[in-house]
DNA sequence: CTAATTGAACTGACCGGTCAGTTTGATTTA
DNA sequence: TAAATCAAACTGACCGGTCAGTTCAATTAG
Protein backbone atom coordinates (compact mmCIF):
# COMPACT_ATOMS: atom_id res chain seq x y z
CA UNK A 1 0.00 0.00 0.00
CA UNK A 2 2.99 1.99 0.51
CA UNK A 3 4.77 4.03 -2.45
CA UNK A 4 7.83 2.57 -1.95
CA UNK A 5 6.10 -0.99 -2.38
CA UNK A 6 4.28 0.24 -5.62
CA UNK A 7 7.31 0.76 -7.13
CA UNK A 8 8.58 -2.64 -7.99
CA UNK A 9 5.12 -3.57 -8.84
CA UNK A 10 4.34 -0.84 -11.11
CA UNK A 11 7.56 -1.20 -12.96
CA UNK A 12 7.00 -4.91 -13.53
CA UNK A 13 3.62 -4.63 -14.83
CA UNK A 14 4.51 -1.99 -17.29
CA UNK A 15 7.47 -3.71 -18.23
CA UNK A 16 5.32 -6.94 -18.76
CA UNK A 17 2.54 -4.46 -20.58
CA UNK A 18 5.38 -3.39 -22.95
CA UNK A 19 6.99 -6.57 -23.68
CA UNK A 20 3.53 -8.19 -24.37
CA UNK A 21 2.69 -5.44 -26.60
CA UNK A 22 5.25 -5.75 -29.15
CA UNK A 23 5.26 -9.44 -29.13
CA UNK A 24 2.08 -9.95 -29.27
CA UNK A 25 1.72 -7.29 -31.94
CA UNK A 26 3.98 -8.88 -33.64
CA UNK A 27 3.21 -12.64 -33.24
CA UNK A 28 -0.16 -13.19 -32.22
CA UNK A 29 -0.91 -14.17 -28.77
CA UNK A 30 -1.24 -17.85 -29.73
CA UNK A 31 2.23 -18.38 -30.44
CA UNK A 32 3.89 -16.12 -27.47
CA UNK A 33 4.54 -17.77 -24.75
CA UNK A 34 4.24 -16.62 -20.98
CA UNK A 35 8.04 -17.12 -20.78
CA UNK A 36 9.00 -15.07 -23.84
CA UNK A 37 7.09 -12.02 -21.99
CA UNK A 38 8.73 -12.79 -18.76
CA UNK A 39 12.10 -12.41 -20.78
CA UNK A 40 11.69 -9.74 -22.87
CA UNK A 41 10.43 -7.59 -19.85
CA UNK A 42 13.21 -8.99 -17.65
CA UNK A 43 11.53 -10.62 -15.23
CA UNK A 44 10.35 -14.45 -14.00
CA UNK A 45 7.61 -16.02 -15.03
CA UNK A 46 5.96 -15.82 -11.39
CA UNK A 47 6.15 -12.16 -11.41
CA UNK A 48 3.58 -12.56 -14.54
CA UNK A 49 1.35 -14.62 -12.57
CA UNK A 50 1.94 -12.63 -9.14
CA UNK A 51 0.95 -9.30 -10.91
CA UNK A 52 -1.76 -10.69 -13.57
CA UNK A 53 -3.21 -14.07 -12.20
CA UNK A 54 -3.21 -16.17 -15.95
CA UNK A 55 -1.68 -14.97 -19.64
CA UNK A 56 -5.39 -14.64 -20.60
CA UNK A 57 -5.80 -11.44 -17.85
CA UNK A 58 -3.18 -10.13 -18.85
CA UNK A 59 -4.31 -9.73 -22.17
CA UNK A 60 -7.84 -8.49 -21.13
CA UNK A 61 -6.09 -6.00 -19.21
CA UNK A 62 -3.80 -5.01 -22.17
CA UNK A 63 -7.10 -4.68 -24.00
CA UNK A 64 -8.88 -2.71 -21.14
CA UNK A 65 -6.25 -0.61 -20.88
CA UNK A 66 -6.23 -0.17 -25.26
CA UNK A 67 -9.93 0.45 -25.14
CA UNK A 68 -9.73 3.52 -22.94
CA UNK A 69 -6.51 5.27 -24.74
CA UNK A 70 -8.56 4.52 -28.47
CA UNK A 71 -11.95 6.23 -26.79
CA UNK A 72 -9.95 9.11 -25.42
CA UNK A 73 -8.32 9.20 -28.55
CA UNK A 74 -11.79 9.02 -30.58
CA UNK A 75 -13.55 11.63 -28.19
CA UNK A 76 -11.10 14.39 -29.56
CA UNK A 77 -12.18 13.85 -33.34
CA UNK A 78 -16.09 14.07 -31.98
CA UNK A 79 -15.64 17.23 -30.68
CA UNK A 80 -14.56 18.30 -33.72
CA UNK A 81 -17.31 21.33 -34.82
CA UNK A 82 -16.42 20.96 -38.32
CA UNK A 83 -17.90 16.79 -39.61
CA UNK A 84 -15.85 16.38 -42.38
CA UNK A 85 -12.66 17.50 -40.05
CA UNK A 86 -14.31 15.43 -37.55
CA UNK A 87 -14.47 12.77 -39.51
CA UNK A 88 -10.46 13.28 -40.59
CA UNK A 89 -9.76 13.31 -37.05
CA UNK A 90 -11.38 10.06 -35.85
CA UNK A 91 -9.77 8.35 -38.64
CA UNK A 92 -6.94 9.53 -37.66
CA UNK A 93 -6.56 8.94 -34.63
CA UNK A 94 -7.41 5.79 -34.67
CA UNK A 95 -4.83 5.04 -37.35
CA UNK A 96 -2.13 6.77 -34.93
CA UNK A 97 -3.45 4.46 -31.75
CA UNK A 98 -3.11 1.24 -33.84
CA UNK A 99 0.57 2.92 -34.35
CA UNK A 100 1.16 2.88 -30.81
CA UNK A 101 -0.78 -0.12 -29.76
CA UNK A 102 -0.03 -2.65 -32.27
CA UNK A 103 -0.74 -5.67 -30.28
CA UNK A 104 -4.10 -4.01 -29.88
CA UNK A 105 -5.54 -4.15 -33.27
CA UNK A 106 -4.17 -7.93 -33.69
CA UNK A 107 -5.61 -9.18 -30.86
CA UNK A 108 -8.81 -7.62 -32.46
CA UNK A 109 -8.32 -8.98 -35.98
CA UNK A 110 -7.60 -12.02 -34.95
CA UNK A 111 -9.88 -12.63 -31.84
CA UNK A 112 -13.37 -10.41 -32.94
CA UNK A 113 -14.62 -12.38 -35.11
CA UNK A 114 -14.31 -15.44 -33.00
CA UNK A 115 -17.19 -16.44 -30.92
CA UNK A 116 -15.16 -19.21 -28.35
CA UNK A 117 -12.58 -15.87 -27.78
CA UNK A 118 -12.19 -15.35 -24.22
CA UNK A 119 -12.51 -11.97 -24.43
CA UNK A 120 -15.79 -11.96 -26.95
CA UNK A 121 -17.72 -10.11 -25.12
CA UNK A 122 -15.45 -7.51 -24.08
CA UNK A 123 -14.24 -7.37 -27.57
CA UNK A 124 -17.99 -6.85 -28.68
CA UNK A 125 -18.92 -4.95 -26.60
CA UNK A 126 -16.23 -2.38 -27.78
CA UNK A 127 -16.94 -2.92 -31.56
CA UNK A 128 -20.15 -1.65 -31.17
CA UNK A 129 -19.03 1.14 -28.87
CA UNK A 130 -16.84 2.01 -32.11
CA UNK A 131 -19.56 1.62 -34.88
CA UNK A 132 -21.99 4.04 -32.66
CA UNK A 133 -19.10 7.03 -32.53
CA UNK A 134 -19.02 6.45 -36.49
CA UNK A 135 -22.54 6.00 -36.63
CA UNK A 136 -22.35 9.75 -34.94
CA UNK A 137 -19.88 11.10 -36.85
CA UNK A 138 -21.89 9.79 -40.08
CA UNK A 139 -25.24 11.09 -38.88
CA UNK A 140 -23.44 14.83 -38.44
CA UNK A 141 -22.21 14.35 -41.83
CA UNK A 142 -25.93 13.47 -43.58
CA UNK A 143 -27.48 16.36 -41.07
CA UNK A 144 -24.62 18.39 -43.09
CA UNK A 145 -25.32 17.52 -46.11
CA UNK A 146 -23.75 17.49 -49.80
CA UNK A 147 -22.34 13.90 -48.97
CA UNK A 148 -24.78 11.40 -51.13
CA UNK A 149 -22.87 8.99 -50.49
CA UNK A 150 -22.97 8.89 -46.75
CA UNK A 151 -27.24 9.63 -47.44
CA UNK A 152 -27.58 6.78 -49.33
CA UNK A 153 -26.28 3.53 -47.53
CA UNK A 154 -27.49 1.86 -44.70
CA UNK A 155 -25.89 3.22 -41.89
CA UNK A 156 -24.60 0.43 -39.74
CA UNK A 157 -23.20 -1.46 -42.77
CA UNK A 158 -21.42 1.38 -43.86
CA UNK A 159 -19.88 2.00 -40.71
CA UNK A 160 -18.75 -1.78 -40.64
CA UNK A 161 -17.01 -0.58 -44.06
CA UNK A 162 -15.39 2.30 -42.88
CA UNK A 163 -14.47 0.53 -39.72
CA UNK A 164 -13.01 -2.07 -41.67
CA UNK A 165 -11.21 -0.36 -43.67
CA UNK A 166 -9.34 1.78 -41.34
CA UNK A 167 -8.48 -1.56 -39.25
CA UNK A 168 -6.81 -3.40 -42.13
CA UNK A 169 -5.56 -0.13 -42.95
CA UNK A 170 -3.65 0.44 -40.08
CA UNK A 171 -2.53 -3.16 -39.69
CA UNK A 172 -1.36 -3.24 -43.46
CA UNK A 173 0.61 -0.37 -42.62
CA UNK A 174 2.33 -1.87 -39.42
CA UNK A 175 3.02 -5.27 -41.75
CA UNK A 176 3.75 -4.42 -45.02
CA UNK A 177 3.88 -0.72 -45.59
CA UNK A 178 5.47 0.58 -43.01
CA UNK A 179 6.75 3.33 -45.77
CA UNK A 180 2.75 4.30 -46.19
CA UNK A 181 2.47 7.48 -43.97
CA UNK A 182 -1.02 7.97 -41.86
CA UNK A 183 -1.99 10.86 -43.55
CA UNK A 184 -1.99 8.82 -47.02
CA UNK A 185 -4.54 6.20 -45.21
CA UNK A 186 -6.41 8.85 -44.13
CA UNK A 187 -6.59 10.55 -47.16
CA UNK A 188 -7.52 7.05 -49.15
CA UNK A 189 -10.45 5.92 -46.42
CA UNK A 190 -11.71 10.01 -46.68
CA UNK A 191 -11.48 9.67 -50.27
CA UNK A 192 -13.06 6.18 -50.43
CA UNK A 193 -15.62 7.96 -48.69
CA UNK A 194 -16.02 10.44 -50.57
CA UNK A 195 -15.97 13.33 -47.58
CA UNK A 196 -12.66 14.57 -48.31
CA UNK B 1 -2.86 -43.09 -58.83
CA UNK B 2 -5.19 -45.10 -60.55
CA UNK B 3 -9.12 -43.41 -60.82
CA UNK B 4 -10.75 -45.98 -58.59
CA UNK B 5 -8.56 -45.37 -55.72
CA UNK B 6 -8.54 -42.05 -56.11
CA UNK B 7 -12.11 -42.46 -55.69
CA UNK B 8 -12.04 -43.21 -51.56
CA UNK B 9 -9.14 -40.53 -51.54
CA UNK B 10 -11.26 -37.63 -52.74
CA UNK B 11 -14.21 -38.36 -51.23
CA UNK B 12 -12.51 -38.57 -47.34
CA UNK B 13 -10.40 -36.14 -48.65
CA UNK B 14 -13.25 -33.62 -49.35
CA UNK B 15 -15.23 -34.64 -45.88
CA UNK B 16 -12.01 -33.25 -44.23
CA UNK B 17 -11.90 -30.00 -46.12
CA UNK B 18 -15.75 -29.53 -45.24
CA UNK B 19 -15.05 -30.35 -41.69
CA UNK B 20 -12.20 -28.18 -41.74
CA UNK B 21 -13.75 -25.27 -43.16
CA UNK B 22 -16.89 -25.22 -40.55
CA UNK B 23 -15.19 -25.98 -37.74
CA UNK B 24 -12.31 -23.22 -38.55
CA UNK B 25 -14.57 -21.21 -39.54
CA UNK B 26 -16.27 -20.92 -36.43
CA UNK B 27 -13.70 -21.52 -33.69
CA UNK B 28 -10.19 -20.69 -35.21
CA UNK B 29 -7.71 -23.15 -36.56
CA UNK B 30 -5.76 -23.01 -32.87
CA UNK B 31 -8.50 -23.99 -31.04
CA UNK B 32 -9.78 -26.91 -33.71
CA UNK B 33 -7.85 -30.16 -33.20
CA UNK B 34 -7.14 -32.96 -35.18
CA UNK B 35 -8.80 -35.44 -33.16
CA UNK B 36 -11.86 -33.12 -33.54
CA UNK B 37 -11.74 -32.79 -37.39
CA UNK B 38 -11.49 -36.49 -37.83
CA UNK B 39 -14.19 -36.82 -35.80
CA UNK B 40 -16.19 -34.11 -37.47
CA UNK B 41 -15.09 -35.83 -41.42
CA UNK B 42 -16.33 -39.33 -39.97
CA UNK B 43 -12.48 -40.03 -40.25
CA UNK B 44 -9.79 -42.12 -38.44
CA UNK B 45 -7.44 -39.70 -37.43
CA UNK B 46 -4.87 -41.66 -39.28
CA UNK B 47 -6.31 -41.00 -42.23
CA UNK B 48 -5.91 -37.82 -42.10
CA UNK B 49 -2.02 -37.93 -41.96
CA UNK B 50 -2.71 -40.64 -44.73
CA UNK B 51 -3.76 -37.66 -46.67
CA UNK B 52 -2.60 -34.57 -45.87
CA UNK B 53 0.78 -35.13 -43.70
CA UNK B 54 0.19 -32.46 -41.44
CA UNK B 55 -2.63 -30.22 -40.08
CA UNK B 56 -0.34 -27.46 -40.98
CA UNK B 57 -0.34 -29.02 -44.63
CA UNK B 58 -4.50 -29.53 -44.41
CA UNK B 59 -4.75 -26.20 -43.78
CA UNK B 60 -1.97 -25.13 -46.19
CA UNK B 61 -4.45 -26.98 -49.15
CA UNK B 62 -7.80 -25.19 -47.41
CA UNK B 63 -6.08 -22.11 -48.37
CA UNK B 64 -4.59 -23.13 -51.90
CA UNK B 65 -8.04 -24.57 -52.85
CA UNK B 66 -10.16 -21.25 -51.65
CA UNK B 67 -8.12 -19.41 -53.25
CA UNK B 68 -8.46 -21.22 -56.32
CA UNK B 69 -12.01 -20.66 -56.12
CA UNK B 70 -11.72 -17.05 -55.33
CA UNK B 71 -9.99 -16.08 -57.93
CA UNK B 72 -12.23 -17.52 -60.32
CA UNK B 73 -15.45 -16.03 -59.15
CA UNK B 74 -13.10 -12.48 -59.61
CA UNK B 75 -12.66 -13.39 -63.18
CA UNK B 76 -16.61 -13.30 -63.83
CA UNK B 77 -16.22 -9.15 -62.29
CA UNK B 78 -13.50 -8.33 -64.04
CA UNK B 79 -14.80 -9.69 -67.48
CA UNK B 80 -17.74 -6.84 -67.02
CA UNK B 81 -17.76 -4.64 -70.16
CA UNK B 82 -19.17 -1.95 -67.49
CA UNK B 83 -16.41 -0.76 -64.84
CA UNK B 84 -18.92 0.38 -62.52
CA UNK B 85 -20.82 -3.44 -62.97
CA UNK B 86 -17.94 -4.72 -63.30
CA UNK B 87 -16.43 -3.58 -59.07
CA UNK B 88 -20.22 -4.33 -57.88
CA UNK B 89 -19.63 -7.70 -59.51
CA UNK B 90 -16.35 -7.86 -57.86
CA UNK B 91 -17.61 -6.88 -54.65
CA UNK B 92 -20.29 -9.41 -54.81
CA UNK B 93 -18.47 -12.43 -55.76
CA UNK B 94 -16.55 -11.94 -52.68
CA UNK B 95 -19.08 -11.59 -50.36
CA UNK B 96 -20.64 -14.97 -51.82
CA UNK B 97 -17.23 -16.24 -51.62
CA UNK B 98 -17.08 -15.69 -48.04
CA UNK B 99 -20.18 -16.80 -47.46
CA UNK B 100 -19.28 -20.12 -48.86
CA UNK B 101 -16.10 -20.73 -47.82
CA UNK B 102 -16.00 -19.22 -43.97
CA UNK B 103 -13.27 -20.60 -42.43
CA UNK B 104 -11.25 -18.62 -45.15
CA UNK B 105 -12.09 -15.62 -43.98
CA UNK B 106 -11.02 -16.40 -40.47
CA UNK B 107 -7.69 -17.76 -41.34
CA UNK B 108 -7.35 -14.83 -43.19
CA UNK B 109 -7.99 -12.48 -40.60
CA UNK B 110 -6.31 -13.85 -38.45
CA UNK B 111 -2.98 -15.47 -40.09
CA UNK B 112 -2.71 -12.72 -42.91
CA UNK B 113 -0.78 -9.87 -40.29
CA UNK B 114 1.56 -12.41 -38.66
CA UNK B 115 4.85 -13.21 -39.40
CA UNK B 116 5.18 -16.20 -37.90
CA UNK B 117 2.10 -17.77 -39.85
CA UNK B 118 2.83 -21.16 -41.13
CA UNK B 119 1.37 -19.85 -44.45
CA UNK B 120 2.18 -16.37 -44.50
CA UNK B 121 4.15 -16.38 -47.76
CA UNK B 122 0.75 -17.99 -49.51
CA UNK B 123 -1.50 -15.62 -47.94
CA UNK B 124 0.75 -12.42 -48.96
CA UNK B 125 1.37 -13.53 -52.18
CA UNK B 126 -2.75 -14.08 -52.28
CA UNK B 127 -2.98 -10.64 -50.62
CA UNK B 128 -0.88 -9.29 -53.92
CA UNK B 129 -3.48 -10.38 -56.48
CA UNK B 130 -6.18 -9.46 -54.77
CA UNK B 131 -4.79 -5.57 -53.84
CA UNK B 132 -3.85 -6.14 -57.71
CA UNK B 133 -7.22 -6.85 -59.31
CA UNK B 134 -8.70 -3.99 -57.00
CA UNK B 135 -6.61 -1.95 -58.16
CA UNK B 136 -7.64 -3.07 -62.05
CA UNK B 137 -10.80 -2.50 -61.53
CA UNK B 138 -10.07 1.15 -59.99
CA UNK B 139 -7.74 1.84 -63.15
CA UNK B 140 -10.80 1.10 -65.15
CA UNK B 141 -13.14 3.24 -63.23
CA UNK B 142 -10.72 5.92 -63.25
CA UNK B 143 -10.02 5.80 -67.21
CA UNK B 144 -13.89 5.77 -67.33
CA UNK B 145 -14.17 8.89 -65.69
CA UNK B 146 -16.80 10.44 -63.40
CA UNK B 147 -15.04 9.24 -59.72
CA UNK B 148 -13.69 11.87 -58.13
CA UNK B 149 -13.03 10.10 -55.55
CA UNK B 150 -11.83 7.17 -57.18
CA UNK B 151 -9.26 9.60 -59.10
CA UNK B 152 -7.96 11.35 -55.91
CA UNK B 153 -6.07 8.77 -54.05
CA UNK B 154 -3.20 7.07 -53.80
CA UNK B 155 -3.94 3.77 -55.64
CA UNK B 156 -2.45 1.02 -53.77
CA UNK B 157 -3.64 2.54 -50.48
CA UNK B 158 -7.28 3.06 -51.98
CA UNK B 159 -7.33 -0.96 -52.72
CA UNK B 160 -6.65 -1.63 -49.36
CA UNK B 161 -8.94 0.26 -48.13
CA UNK B 162 -11.99 -1.65 -50.65
CA UNK B 163 -10.07 -5.15 -49.34
CA UNK B 164 -10.39 -4.10 -45.82
CA UNK B 165 -13.64 -3.34 -45.86
CA UNK B 166 -14.85 -5.81 -47.81
CA UNK B 167 -13.04 -8.45 -45.74
CA UNK B 168 -14.49 -7.08 -42.11
CA UNK B 169 -17.96 -6.63 -43.89
CA UNK B 170 -18.01 -10.51 -44.65
CA UNK B 171 -16.93 -12.01 -41.56
CA UNK B 172 -18.65 -9.59 -39.70
CA UNK B 173 -22.07 -10.50 -41.25
CA UNK B 174 -20.89 -14.36 -40.53
CA UNK B 175 -21.16 -13.62 -37.38
CA UNK B 176 -22.61 -10.97 -35.59
CA UNK B 177 -24.76 -9.96 -38.81
CA UNK B 178 -25.93 -13.15 -40.62
CA UNK B 179 -29.62 -11.26 -41.38
CA UNK B 180 -27.92 -8.65 -43.24
CA UNK B 181 -28.12 -9.80 -47.20
CA UNK B 182 -25.13 -9.62 -48.82
CA UNK B 183 -26.80 -6.70 -51.47
CA UNK B 184 -26.75 -4.63 -48.51
CA UNK B 185 -23.55 -4.97 -48.26
CA UNK B 186 -22.57 -4.69 -51.74
CA UNK B 187 -24.77 -1.43 -51.64
CA UNK B 188 -22.77 0.54 -48.08
CA UNK B 189 -19.17 -0.48 -50.01
CA UNK B 190 -20.71 0.86 -53.33
CA UNK B 191 -21.90 3.83 -52.03
CA UNK B 192 -18.68 4.48 -49.53
CA UNK B 193 -16.42 3.67 -52.75
CA UNK B 194 -19.01 6.95 -54.65
CA UNK B 195 -18.93 4.41 -57.31
CA UNK B 196 -22.70 3.42 -57.06
C1' DC C 1 -3.19 -58.35 -54.69
C1' DT C 2 -2.79 -53.63 -53.37
C1' DA C 3 -4.08 -49.14 -51.98
C1' DA C 4 -6.85 -47.00 -48.61
C1' DT C 5 -8.57 -46.98 -44.17
C1' DT C 6 -9.23 -47.97 -39.33
C1' DG C 7 -8.61 -47.38 -34.41
C1' DA C 8 -6.36 -47.46 -30.55
C1' DA C 9 -2.39 -47.04 -28.09
C1' DC C 10 1.68 -44.42 -27.68
C1' DT C 11 5.34 -40.65 -27.67
C1' DG C 12 7.15 -36.43 -26.55
C1' DA C 13 7.43 -31.56 -26.89
C1' DC C 14 5.38 -27.68 -25.40
C1' DC C 15 3.41 -24.52 -22.27
C1' DG C 16 0.23 -22.62 -18.74
C1' DG C 17 0.18 -22.65 -14.16
C1' DT C 18 2.07 -23.69 -9.19
C1' DC C 19 4.62 -23.08 -5.07
C1' DA C 20 8.25 -23.34 -1.63
C1' DG C 21 11.74 -20.51 -1.00
C1' DT C 22 14.52 -15.93 -1.64
C1' DT C 23 15.22 -10.99 -2.04
C1' DT C 24 14.22 -6.29 -0.97
C1' DG C 25 13.81 -2.36 1.70
C1' DA C 26 11.09 0.14 4.90
C1' DT C 27 9.98 0.06 9.80
C1' DT C 28 10.51 -1.19 14.45
C1' DT C 29 13.16 -2.35 18.47
C1' DA C 30 16.83 -2.17 21.89
C1' DT D 1 22.85 2.63 14.58
C1' DA D 2 22.58 -1.79 13.97
C1' DA D 3 20.02 -5.85 14.52
C1' DA D 4 15.45 -7.88 14.06
C1' DT D 5 11.11 -8.03 11.82
C1' DC D 6 7.76 -8.01 8.22
C1' DA D 7 5.25 -8.30 4.00
C1' DA D 8 5.25 -7.44 -0.64
C1' DA D 9 7.65 -8.65 -4.71
C1' DC D 10 9.94 -11.86 -7.04
C1' DT D 11 12.20 -16.33 -8.49
C1' DG D 12 12.69 -20.56 -11.25
C1' DA D 13 12.44 -25.47 -10.98
C1' DC D 14 8.87 -28.34 -11.45
C1' DC D 15 4.26 -30.44 -12.62
C1' DG D 16 0.51 -32.04 -15.38
C1' DG D 17 -2.55 -31.66 -19.20
C1' DT D 18 -2.98 -31.21 -24.01
C1' DC D 19 -2.35 -32.29 -28.56
C1' DA D 20 0.29 -32.97 -32.95
C1' DG D 21 2.19 -36.60 -34.82
C1' DT D 22 3.54 -41.90 -34.98
C1' DT D 23 2.92 -46.66 -35.27
C1' DC D 24 1.01 -50.88 -36.66
C1' DA D 25 -1.76 -54.90 -36.93
C1' DA D 26 -6.19 -55.68 -38.71
C1' DT D 27 -9.80 -54.67 -42.18
C1' DT D 28 -12.09 -53.17 -46.33
C1' DA D 29 -12.73 -52.33 -51.11
C1' DG D 30 -11.56 -52.06 -56.06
Amino acid sequence: MTGRQRVRATDSKHRLFAASMSLIGERGHHSVTVDEIAAAAGVSKGTVYYNFGSKAQLIGQLIRFGADVLFERLEAGVANPDPVAGFRDMVTASLEFMEAYPSFAQLWVSEQWQSRSEWADTLEELREEIIAVIRTALDRLRTAGGHPAVERADPAALATAIFGAVLIMGRDRQVFHPERGIGQCVDAVMAFAAVG
